[in-house]
DNA sequence: ATTATCTATAGATCTATAGATAATGC
DNA sequence: ATTATCTATAGATCTATAGATAATGC
């Protein structure tokens, strides 16, 4: 691996950064490297010897951005209702950092048109996802906390298509939708409808 | 109001559904007017003759085809459960629409962000789409389908937040995510949940 | 007269590359 | 030697406007 200098790397880091922002806030198509070049105070062409082209630069954004969310839910749960409920607290994280929600708002919605260079990670991004909510839901079954004949693939589209549509309306409407009370309005209904017969307060 | 000529309406009509292709593809952004102009054969200035500018051609685009949608819904529905249904056949429709769907997943993504010429489009839309969603289920309680402590609000934020979700997902990766039959799944839990106590098969 | 077109063009972008110069670290 | 910069620039866009010409409908 080739590594450069540390001043390299430093720069490189708020390169990432400034690119972040800058794709948060017009999306792929509608960045200019001239203006990610002028927030790190270096020329475009100074830019481009750190990362080579725009793809590189938006495909080097989002990996670096990326885990945050899934790490954080994967990382501190067990499965099964405990998943659920860290999935709220990512929403509810989620709530303090509108900008990296906008970058993956506006990243995914561009990126649903096949020639768009985010199109293959959203797919591999989305895939993960499903798999790892899916099989957080089976552990919930093997623990005897959900029934067992859920349909845990569903379930899990329907956990993530939640947060991503509800994203998307409170970053348009911030004071009219309140994407955490919802999202966990949500989880807990879940809860309820997933439990065994007989379970608790039924 | 100032009409044009029979021709000038005709080449509107062209116009508007060239757009809609290019807008689809390529985003507010990454539409090109030259483009459009092409598919129509016309020059660019002749288009511009019609519509002004890059951004009142996007306004009169998302206005042309808005309304199909919600209007479907709106009028074949009575309110409750049958309109928990008819949302469920709006998805099953949409399925077969790819390219509307894709506009507004694309549009829907980028107007997060305030400067875009839609962003105050989206809002509107979607409060619109809450109030008549939220409406429906009041109907429903008003009726005795629903039990009357429910959240209106809530559900409705979420039945479009999932409706936007699953599309996203659907574009991005068709054959992993069937849209239909998991917000059909959806609605169907839904209606359970709602259902006041005691009423048939509980 | 109004509407529908066109050509030409201004004026601003954009990304990526070539090639030179300076700084860094072995 | 490698890395980090810069200036300059090619080459391709883009949107919007000015101004001319042709067609349409009263």
């Amino acid at each position: 691996m080739r590594r450069g200098y540390p001043a390299g790397e430093a720069r490189k880091e708020r390169i990432l950064a400034a690119a972040l922002l800058e794709f948060a806030e017009h999306g792929y198509r509608g960045a200019s490297l001239a203006r990610v070049a002028e927030r790190v105070e270096l020329s475009q062409a100074g830019l481009l010897h750190h990362f080579t082209s725009k793809e590189r630069l938006l495909l080097a954004v989002l990996d670096y951005r990326d885990e945050l969310d899934v790490r954080r839910f994967d990382v501190g749960s067990a499965g099964g209702i405990d998943a659920l409920r860290a999935l709220a607290d990512v929403v509810g994280n989620n709530a303090r950092v509108p900008g990296l929600v906008q970058l993956f708002s506006v990243i995914s919605g561009e990126a649903v048109t096949p020639g768009h260079p985010g199109h293959e990670w959203a797919r591999r991004r989305y895939r993960r996802l499903r798999a790892q909510v899916a099989e957080a839901l089976r552990k919930g079954v093997e623990r005897g906390e959900f029934r067992p004949d859920i349909d845990a693939e569903a379930h899990a589209d329907r956990l993530i298509a939640m947060m991503d549509g509800l994203q998307t309306q409170w970053l348009i409407d911030p004071e009219q939708v309140d994407m955490t009370a919802v999202f966990r309005g949500y989880v807990d209904d879940l809860i309820a409808l997933l439990r065994p017969p007989g379970s608790g307060a039924g």
